[in-house]
DNA sequence: GCCATAGGTGAC
DNA sequence: TCACCTATGGCC
């Protein structure tokens, strides 16, 4: 009998997104495993190349001559499995209702350090010409590849490869690098330290401290960090055990900890109202009782959700089983970590995109090793290497971030309702504005709602709203960001001593620059869009490809120097705002200012200390911040948002004005939320006002029934993109004729037409949409529309299919 | 993704 | 007739 290994490898295309056989060596036989990272040989070069086992498997002698001929791993990258069985079936089902490789969802599961660097060296294998040997192998035996394509004698070298003088050799690295450090081991019993510290001279204080310390570790190894500032041991000391030979020096790995050098108060669990306590009821008796079922928490801001989570999580560690928490990345604060790690302590592993890919491998490394029983992160933590899992719950559910904007595009939402499924246990979806697909799943008993009407703290009440009609502001002449009764109202604040939160609606607020004679506004040289001016480094950047320049100094169409910053970035309000109040502090939170590494948690503990009266920034103050000498928000522009030509506008700006106007009133004084508008009677703005979300869902799901979008429709979107605008336009002409072919006359597909934005790095988009209830053949057709794609993607013509898109711009 | 191969083109 | 190009299929 032969083991043998089915493998998927790292060459993401249509025609190699399937197992390749490959024989086991024997001197691996023992060791490669299901779930395992391999090396293996690929392709006519036999190029390097990852790839994952997804099954081992034996074989006879005969059923091996039918197979023919097959190569053999060439190496293991792990010593265990990185994929459980668990996480290979998910990656199937990702594969399937993504339209996306196997590979790809393989490495979307796992920390990007373990997707494998390649490398590529051209070797001398044989006597070749002297010159090129000293010019361009400048002696020696091999010279990165890239090297050799761009030195000027190319053709000479692929002449010398052909006469097999010169062989390509291919190298697959792994980059997960586990951090060592030097530590150092015993080497004497206990009796015979015992006896050193006798020989010692009285005033070697030092050298009996480490003696203490060597008998006390026994065995275990220490780091010389840890024998510094934990025993005051110096590296002198250590070093002249190591001569006394009492101690040897050894190579250990640490862990990165990322909270390392935080301290967690530890918290008790809080009394539950009765919503609370019903709603954790439920969950937990699913818990118990090993039963999948999907839960939607609807609680208004300020009802105690995250208790409920928390009263969940501990009941289901006290099974033995673990728990995820997905939060999006821009509520994952410091806050909200610290309200884990002091409820569970060290239990928890958090992975989030602020940590360093070192970081997250050690994080993820703690989950596999079970070291970790609670996961809070953001949407790839759902991929979590977690055993026997007792709860998963989304935070925000309706957050759109959830939702990956590239390949694969996956919505966490159903990767956790598919685990729940496979582990037999409850998810829960949180939030105070369930997205309209949840909220209309509850409807239909599909999840079970439970709501929490009231706020936890029973001295605190839902903030009262108004609506300022900036219509009216600017036909009284200020031309100001401010309304004369926000104004009053910071005044009151800061004569109070209370603090205020203000929100910018980012998009749509960039500042760009315009010429005021002839209106002229500087283009992106490679995108149709405006670019955007940076007072940080004083240039003019494009948010789409990056393209930066410097800001013109007169306009380049009629040379005027009447060339101004228009719109209102934060920095502007920010000059604006200080003008106003000279005395008051202002904090500004955007991307400016939380750049750098802890920027974002030193503003928001400043602030929580009460060192700044007002907190100003975008989108990124709407979620979690709990700051109960807040009394006043104001949100500067709700409008923005509601002009996109994207159905679930209204539904975003509702989600953004209501998660804001939470942010009030959270202590045991009264909040007050003015929300500024130039559309005062539109209905998401007024059920904004009210906070009344079930007036909203059910005027909002008219709206969804007439325009036949989701939740009434499900959708697809395919957008075709080229440098030509022609061969993209072609191209979803061709699509959609051969769509309407294939599915019945229910479905409707719309389009093609130009995406907003046409041109992106000098690409041209075109996109159509299919919206359909039931369509049995809509997946073999875009599986086909995949399969052909590949012959025009070698044209540069890329199509891209996403699943229930968040947007249609 | 990359290589080997086939079939085409132009320069002599 | 060869050198060089691009388009295309296969990779275990």
């Amino acid at each position: 009998m032969t083991k043998i290994a089915q493998v998927i490898v790292d060459v993401p295309t249509m025609q190699t997104d399937t197992p390749f056989t490959y024989l086991i060596p024997l001197s691996l036989a023992e060791t490669v495993q299901t779930g395992m990272r391999v090396v293996v040989p690929f392709g006519g070069g036999n190029r390097k190349v990852q790839g994952f086992v997804l099954q081992v498997l034996e074989k006879t002698e005969e059923e091996l001559t039918a197979l023919g001929q097959l190569k053999t791993i060439s190496e293991v990258m792990d010593l265990s499995p990185v994929l459980n069985g668990e996480l290979l079936d998910l990656a199937e089902m990702m594969k399937q209702t993504t339209f996306s490789f196997k590979i790809t969802c393989l490495q979307t599961m796992l920390p990007r350090v373990m997707r494998a660097d390649y490398e590529k060296w051209l070797v001398i294998v044989d006597e070749i010409p002297e010159d090129i040997y000293e010019q361009v192998f400048h002696c020696l035996d091999e010279i990165p590849f890239q090297e050799a394509v761009s030195s000027e004698r190319v053709g000479e070298l692929k002449k010398l490869k052909r006469e097999n003088k010169l062989e390509v050799r291919y190298e697959v690295k792994a980059r997960n690098k586990k951090k060592m450090v030097q530590g150092f081991r015993s080497l004497l019993s206990f009796e015979q330290a015992e006896e050193a510290k006798e020989d010692l001279r009285k005033t070697a204080h030092k050298q009996r401290k480490l003696l203490a310390l060597l008998q006390q570790l026994e065995d275990k190894v220490c780091t010389l960090v840890d024998a510094n500032k934990k025993y005051q041991v110096s590296r002198g000391v250590i070093q002249k055990g190591e001569e006394n030979g009492w101690l040897e020096l050894v190579e250990v790995e640490v862990k990165r900890d990322p909270y390392a050098y935080h301290t967690f108060k530890p918290s008790q669990p809080l009394v539950l109202n009765d919503e609370q306590q019903a709603a954790c009821q439920a969950i937990t008796t699913h818990i118990h009782q090993q039963q999948h079922k999907t839960f939607l928490l609807q609680g208004v801001t300020g009802s105690g959700k995250t208790e409920v989570y928390l009263q969940g999580i501990a009941e289901a560690l006290k099974l033995g089983k673990t728990a995820i928490m997905l939060v999006p990345e821009i509520a994952l604060t410091p806050q909200t970590v610290h309200r884990f790690k002091s409820r569970f302590g060290n239990q928890v592993a958090v992975l989030h995109s602020a940590l360093s890919e070192g970081e997250k491998y050690d994080e993820w490394r703690k989950i596999e090793k079970k070291e970790a029983q609670v996961v809070v992160g953001a949407r790839s933590a759902i991929f979590a290497p977690l055993e026997n899992i007792g709860l998963i719950i989304l935070d925000e559910e309706h957050e759109t971030s959830y939702k990956q904007e590239d390949t694969p595009r996956y919505h966490a939402r159903n990767i956790a309702i598919w685990r729940g499924k496979y582990h037999q246990c409850p998810v829960v979806l949180g939030s105070a504005t369930p997205s309209l697909e949840s909220r209309a799943r509850a409807h239909k008993q599909v999840y079970q709602l439970l709501p929490l009407t009231k706020r936890a703290n029973t001295k605190a009440t839902l903030p009262s709203v108004n609506v300022v009609d900036m219509r009216e502001e600017i036909t009284k002449g200020s031309m100001q960001s401010f309304s004369e009764t926000l104004l009053e109202k910071v005044q009151h604040r800061l004569d109070r001593k209370e603090q205020v939160v203000l929100m910018l609606n980012r998009r749509g607020y960039s500042s760009f620059v315009m010429c005021r004679d002839c209106g002229y506004v500087l283009p992106c040289p490679n995108c149709d869009i405006s670019l955007t001016l940076h007072m940080d480094n004083l240039k003019m950047k494009c948010h789409y490809c990056g393209h930066e320049e410097n800001i013109p100094k007169e306009c380049p169409i009629c040379q005027s120097h009447k060339i101004r910053y228009y719109g209102t970035g934060t920095q502007k309000v920010e000059e604006e705002l200080q003008q106003l109040f000279p005395t008051a502090s202002i904090l500004r939170m955007d991307v400016d200012t939380t750049r750098r590494k802890g920027a974002h948690e030193r503003l928001l503990k400043k602030f929580g200390e009460r060192k700044a009266d007002i907190l100003l920034g975008t989108q990124m103050i709407a979620k979690g911040l709990d700051f109960p000498n807040v009394t006043l928000v104001g949100v500067l522009n709700a409008d923005t948002a509601l002009n996109l030509p994207d159905f679930r506008a209204s539904e975003k700006t509702f989600q953004l004005l209501t998660q804001v106007s939470g942010r009030a009133g959270r202590g045991d004084k009264p909040g007050e939320v003015i929300i500024q508008t130039f559309n005062p009677t539109h209905y998401a703005i007024e059920y904004a006002k009210n906070q009344d979300y079930e007036l909203f869902y059910r005027h909002e799901m008219q709206m969804r029934h007439l325009g036949n979008y989701p939740p009434y429709f499900f959708t697809v979107q395919i957008v075709a993109s080229h440098e030509q605008e022609e061969v993209a336009a072609r191209k979803s002409f061709e699509l959609v004729r051969y769509l309407k072919q294939q599915l019945t006359p229910q479905a409707i597909v719309l389009g093609p037409t130009p995406k907003a934005i046409l041109r992106i790095k000098n690409r041209y988009y075109y996109q159509l949409v299919i919206k359909y209830k039931q369509e049995p053949e809509l997946a073999n057709a875009l599986r086909t529309i995949l399969e052909t794609s590949q012959k025009d993607y070698r044209q540069g013509l890329k199509i891209t299919i996403d699943i229930e898109p968040n947007s249609f711009i």
